[in-house]
DNA sequence: AATGAATGAGATTTCATTCAT
DNA sequence: AATGAATGAAATCTCATTCAT
């Protein structure tokens, strides 16, 4: 009796513990982060404010969570090639993983907040930066290092080549996003945007593509 | 005389609008746009408050300057090719061009608070987009455009690849400092850098790259 | 006990908002609306100034609230006219309810200041002349009637009569108050006054006056 | 040639004089006293705050001017009646005449600014009250006086049958307009309600309407 | 365990008036 | 005589956080 009390009380504190999660992240996504009263989080969430400090000691802390928690989702695995794709297809494959992840976690406002706290709050500045980009580069550079292996591409430096790729991925997809807030990524179009970038990075790496080693430069 | 005097009296204002001006942009860098104070701002700049707002009628208005200031100061245009520089120089050249101005016009950390505000601030994000991105945008386009009606890049859409090259500079020199308050760019190993970008760039563009047209991409 | 608990809480807050609105009206009375400081009415309250914020959302509110409350406290009844008291003597009795919940309710220095503020809170003015203006009027209407119906009064529109009786009254203990902060209405002749003005009104519409529907007016 | 010149000055300095109260008018009508900013004033009026200040010594000063200039324009003489005029007429040609000037005058904004201004200028308050109904009670007083010598009325005091006549001409077209901003004297019907108003009044003081002296009230 | 009223400190902004030029 | 930039003082309001109940 007393155990099955204890859980369902448990219970209801995890519902409450969400609840905060759910309205800090409506408020700061709508208002920022210092116009992101606790107040109004804890009346959005139907708890007292004394109970949200139970739950995250300061807003700081809360705001953390909710960061964390949104680039925890953005955590992705490039899928696996499927037998008879085309080298292209397969990248691309790989990159939409990326990007819809990306967009899907809801991370780009919040990094907008986290960038404009950077000197307030430089230390979740720096982990959400590892946990987004270090973690795009590092999933980039596993499948290039698995297509070198697999003797698809030309063996090379990956930790600049997967920036090159990254790099123009988010210049494409990302970066407009970053200062127009209504930005709507274009999905129609992402396709050919994609296989552009992809073809024009297998120009250099693909196996296939030919070597450039003895091509002299003209002057200019 | 009396014109002596004018000009000696608006030389003052002048320097007390700069003062206000220096004290506003280290506060802003400093504490971000929120945490910066129209009271502390006044005070560094050794000027009361009711002098700041005659001035300037708002902190939003007095940080808007700021950042069209810092952006005015970015606009820059690629040096000529001098005679008998290579490809890569020149594009490297050019280049180095715009990072320099960027680094400069010290307007990186001023966009981590323009991002920070977007929400609160939306069109004054969108200027400084234009005036810092797309200005970069067309000034590569302009460059890329000249050497291909020179003969020395394959005609293509500019519009396109300039997004690839700016897109790798950025995220080379400048997406780190997005989120790392303190991050110094690696002025020392640029050159290197800097040189393989315009590389990778050039094995898809330079008219004596080796055409890939008829390239199959391999399976995978 | 909980409920207890509650009820000496609640009471507590209750007592505070007095407090509050205690204070206000004090500083409002002796100040006018814009030079009644918030801070000092949380001084003279006893609270702090955010306090008093989240009871009132605002300055305009808070004294809405303090008009609206006086105003409220304005609503009267006539009295019904005692057996055998004379005509005039039940008019008398009448006016004088009227004036003295006036009088009490603090109505008039404020509408002193819902005047001045007329451009701004226009809203309130025309709520503040509803509740007393258009309440007396219509008092007084219904009491002009219910003597018509019992055959006191001729019968007539007494949608305009009510306005010269309530004019004068309003002439000879209201308007001058309007003007005069230290003007105490003379309570002592307060009896003769008020019969004059009755007799002179009960001259056209009582159905013992004689009649003038053939009077010739002279000319001048 | 000098005395030319002194009077040009002088010119140029009382057209300045007129176009700050000009200007000073506008402020106080649109913004209220307190909102009506003296920085503001000076601008509008084309003319150095110093100037201003040259020209009224302080804020309240100033108001107190434009005022007491209003005030002045209130200023009025009831129309001689002519010859073969109902005494009727004869006494709407006189309240319509006060009424016209009283609105033309604007006199009753700036009595909106004066009312609330009470506390703090309380003899700017008197000063009005003095110019504005008290001259208008006198003009009637003097007015009931001579129809009284010259047979028409019947021989009252006029101190108190003045204010019944002026409090009922208030009542009807002047106290709405105290509380309501958008109020417009309604011009249409002015001369029927002037009529009946006093028709009503001489229905008492008329030297050929009834006697009452010995009528006895019904009770009631 | 939970409440939510209360807080101290500080935010931005506005004002009538002065005084060096 | 005239300017208008500069000012000190005060205004309203908001914030994350605490603590008596």
């Amino acid at each position: 009796m007393e155990a099955a009390t204890e859980s369902y009380r448990s219970a209801i504190i995890k519902a409450k513990r969400q609840a905060i999660l759910k309205a800090a992240r409506d408020q700061f996504l709508k208002n920022g982060y210092t116009h992101a009263g606790m107040t109004d989080i804890a009346y959005d969430a139907d708890v007292s404010t004394a109970t949200l400090y139970k739950h995250f000691r300061s807003k700081e802390i809360l705001f953390a969570e909710i960061v964390n928690q949104a680039s925890d989702h953005f955590k992705f695995d490039f899928p696996r090639a499927v037998d008879g794709t085309s080298l292209v297809d397969s990248f691309c494959d790989a990159a939409r993983t990326a990007l819809k992840s990306f967009q899907e976690s809801d991370v780009l406002p919040l990094m907008r907040i986290v960038i404009g706290e950077v000197p307030y709050a430089p230390d979740l500045a720096r982990e959400t930066f590892e946990r987004v980009n270090v973690h795009w580069y590092k999933k980039t550079i596993g499948a290039l290092n698995n297509r070198i292996s697999q003797g698809y591409l030309k063996p090379h430096n990956t930790e600049i080549s997967s920036r090159f790729l990254v790099g123009m991925i988010k210049e494409a997809f990302v970066w407009d996003g970053m200062f127009l807030a209504d930005h709507v990524p274009p999905t129609d179009e992402d396709g050919r945007k994609l296989r552009t970038i992809v073809e024009f990075f297998l120009h250099r790496y693909s196996v296939n593509s030919p070597d450039t080693k003895n091509v002299v430069w003209l002057r200019a």
